[in-house]
DNA sequence: GTTTCGTCACACAT
DNA sequence: CATGTGTGACGAAA
């Protein structure tokens, strides 16, 4: 146990303050910033990607839209990588600077000292040594070395092996994603999106199947995340490992969130289980150097300080199990890894791991972006041992970092007046008919248009419909439903959704209890008739018209609002379309349910379900006078909500409610997108466009 | 190739 | 509801 050196005495120690203020003065004095090739940001902002189409409740230009459908799940087999001029810069031996043959990773015997003079040697030797092995100047690395060289067009690789299909060990390989067209990024992204579905898929249906195996509350420590990630890595699922990517990960945006550090590993975006820097080691890289690709910041290290765009970010190791320094740390591992880094100008991925109550874990993982490593010094920290310290300064030009939108989210809930002074054109248009308020928002013009409606939180069907069914029937559950009770047999002997209120899968019907149900209204089985759970804002786009985003962040899975206005049958809406009023075909929205859950990647005799079987529906929604917040709401080919029938109050068939549910896990104030589906008669070119 | 080790998880108990 | 603690699975190193 090495004696405590108080933390005011080492900053006025020469060694370490001499060295530091040279590396101060080295970033400085020279530019780094400008001799490294400026990253231009190659992923385009989800918002943008829905640049070009329509407001939904425009549904003349719905119609004209000519948008191929998400090509991964629009044909029943994958089609070949549409890569085209995209390219994968490998990471030859000459990008990085040429080293002494015989140099070695330093891993000092004499790094922990416990008397405080020899700090100072500590830092001295370590440091200096780590840099001089590498044949380079101490402090004023040759500036050229950092410049990442263009590779011939004979190196390039092509990115067709993204997906893998059987286990793959984890690559040395670095290289780098660059030059996406749209249309890759557009096939990355369904991928990723996809890959996070099977994910979710697999971590809720495996605590539902140990749910029903042992009963409710009798599961021990059941680690969903965990049996996801290894079925999927059983089956070569997890994205990105046959090769280290630096940068940014195709089809990973910033903003997108997680929930579990095996989510991380599964889509490559950070390879380490539970340690914070990810890096390729030193024996499988190419010049035998670390090289950091990767950090989490979450708040585990007490000398961490995290100011959002710069960050002093602690090493590792020198822990205890309580996660308090008791030894010094090693210029090794990660820690050497994130200095090679520095040296190189290569960029880190950063990760944030923020504190989320109310959420399904404790912790939320948020990407934010590309940081470049400015600086690094040894310094003794908070507990008075020896700490290496990195300052990570945020690359300019990127998309505003998820962190920080979290953050103002949180503060415009509590007070939207204050946060955005101008813009809010009202607190609630549903005038307290929803569960929570909808709020209008438009800092663009002076439409003023969502005012003037009725606003109807739940679809009105006509009289027959309830008249035709039989109505009467409901379970007689008095506490709690169970799977045996009647409602789960009419879902084939399950319930769709798990304990959290999640959809579990999609189905073609969803019947929940209802009024006839004996059932009380907390009822696990009653997710989507219980109203809002997320503060939605229906604001103003100089692209889409309208748009729909949510404060609050919303989960994979989790229910958002109905899609509600008036039924009409056929022929009321053949009348009524002729005056061009706006109708809603519930037919023409694509097939979405039928993604979440799907699991044929898994399981070779999947099959869709089927049961409960749906007839074609035929009828429209009029959405011309009544309506709700859902009819705002955007078109997407890559939606991140989708439609899910639901029966509760009525048994018939033909008149299910429209239920929205998350694709994703949707960050605040990210827009809200549906697939309303294209028209019949763009098929023949969607299918020209798909082969 | 195999084993050991450390880790800014996670879930549940208290 | 914060803190404690047990089980865990990965990659890296030996």
């Amino acid at each position: 146990m090495g004696s405590l050196i108080p933390f005011q005495d080492l900053n006025l120690l020469p060694e370490s303050s001499s060295l530091a203020t040279m590396a101060a003065s080295t970033s400085t004095t020279t530019p780094i910033a400008m001799k490294i090739p400026k990253l231009e940001p190659k992923l385009e902002p989800f918002e943008e990607a829905l640049e070009t189409t329509p407001p939904p409740h425009n549904l003349q230009q719905l119609r004209e839209l000519e948008e191929p459908q998400d090509p991964f799940f629009s044909t029943p087999n994958p089609i070949p990588n549409p890569i085209s001029n995209s390219q994968l810069t490998p990471f030859t031996d000459q990008t990085l600077t040429p080293l002494s043959q015989n140099s070695t990773i330093s891993t000092d015997e004499n790094n922990v000292y416990s008397e405080f003079h020899r700090i100072s040697e500590l830092f001295k030797t370590a440091f200096a040594k780590g840099l001089q092995q590498y044949g380079g100047d101490v402090l004023v690395p040759d500036p050229d070395a950092r410049a990442i060289v263009p590779v011939p067009e004979e190196n390039q690789v092509s990115a067709a092996v993204i997906v893998a299909r059987k286990r793959i060990p984890r690559s040395s390989e670095l290289v780098r994603v660059t030059n996406l067209g749209v249309e890759d990024e557009r096939y990355f992204r369904s991928v990723v999106r996809r890959t996070r579905m099977i994910f979710d898929a697999l971590r809720v249906l495996s605590t539902a199947e140990e749910e029903k195996k042992h009963g409710v509350g009798n599961v021990k420590r059941l680690r969903g995340d965990l049996r996801a990630s290894s079925v999927m890595r059983d089956r070569g699922l997890w994205l990105n490992r046959d090769k280290r990517i630096v940068g940014s990960i195709p089809g990973v945006y910033i903003g997108d969130l997680f929930f579990f550090r095996m989510e991380l590993c599964v889509v490559g975006l950070h390879g380490q289980v539970q340690a914070g820097i990810d890096y390729v080691p030193a024996s499988q890289s190419s010049n035998g150097e670390p090289i950091a690709t990767s950090v989490i910041v979450s708040g585990g290290y007490e000398d961490d300080e995290d100011a959002g765009d710069v960050i002093i970010y602690t090493g590792h190791g020198g822990q205890d199990k309580f996660n308090k320094q008791c030894v010094h740390q090693k210029l090794e591992g990660g820690n050497l890894a994130l200095e090679r880094s520095m040296h190189y100008g290569i960029e880190v991925r950063v990760i944030r791991g923020i504190k989320f109550p109310g959420s399904i874990t404790t912790k939320v993982y948020v990407y934010d972006g590309l940081y470049r490593i400015m600086d690094c010094w040894f310094d003794v920290g908070k507990s008075g041992f020896g700490v290496y310290k990195y300052k990570l300064v945020r690359i300019e030009g990127q998309a505003e970092m998820g962190s920080s939108i979290l953050r103002f989210a949180a503060a415009l809930r509590a007070k939207p007046l204050t946060m955005r002074p101008v813009g809010y054109l009202s607190l609630d248009i549903s005038l307290q008919k929803e569960s929570l308020p909808v709020l209008l928002f438009n800092d663009i013009d002076s439409e003023q248009e969502p005012l003037y409606y009725d606003y109807l939180p739940r679809t009105v069907f006509p009289p027959f419909a309830f008249h035709q069914s039989g109505n009467g029937t409901g379970c007689e559950c008095t506490t709690s439903c169970a799977d045996d009770c009647f409602c789960a047999m009419k879902n084939g002997g399950e319930f769709a959704y798990d304990h959290n209120g999640i959809l579990l899968r999609g189905k073609p019907v969803v019947f929940e209890c209802g009024p006839f149900c004996r059932c009380p209204p907390q009822c696990r089985n009653r997710v989507s008739q219980n109203g809002l759970k997320s503060r939605l804002e229906v604001f103003r786009s100089r692209e889409t018209g309208w748009g729909v985003r949510s404060l609050d962040l919303i989960h994979a899975g989790a229910f958002i609002c109905e899609y509600a206005g008036v039924v009409l049958t056929r022929e009321q809406a053949h009348i009524i379309s002729m005056n061009g009023d706006n109708l809603v075909y519930p037919h023409r929205f694509s097939d979405r349910w039928a993604e979440w859950g799907e699991l044929s990647q898994i399981y070779s005799d999947y099959v869709r379900p089927s049961y409960p079987p749906m007839p074609p529906l035929d009828f429209a929604i009029d959405v011309s006078k009544m309506r709700n917040v859902a009819c705002y709401m955007t078109h997407s080919s890559t939606p991140n909500v989708l439609v899910q029938f639901v029966l509760y109050d009525h048994n018939n068939l033909m008149f299910p409610h429209l239920m929205l549910f998350a694709m994703e896990n949707i960050p605040p104030l990210r827009e809200l997108s549906l697939d309303y589906g294209v028209a019949e008669e763009w098929t023949p070119k969607q299918l020209s466009i798909c082969n």
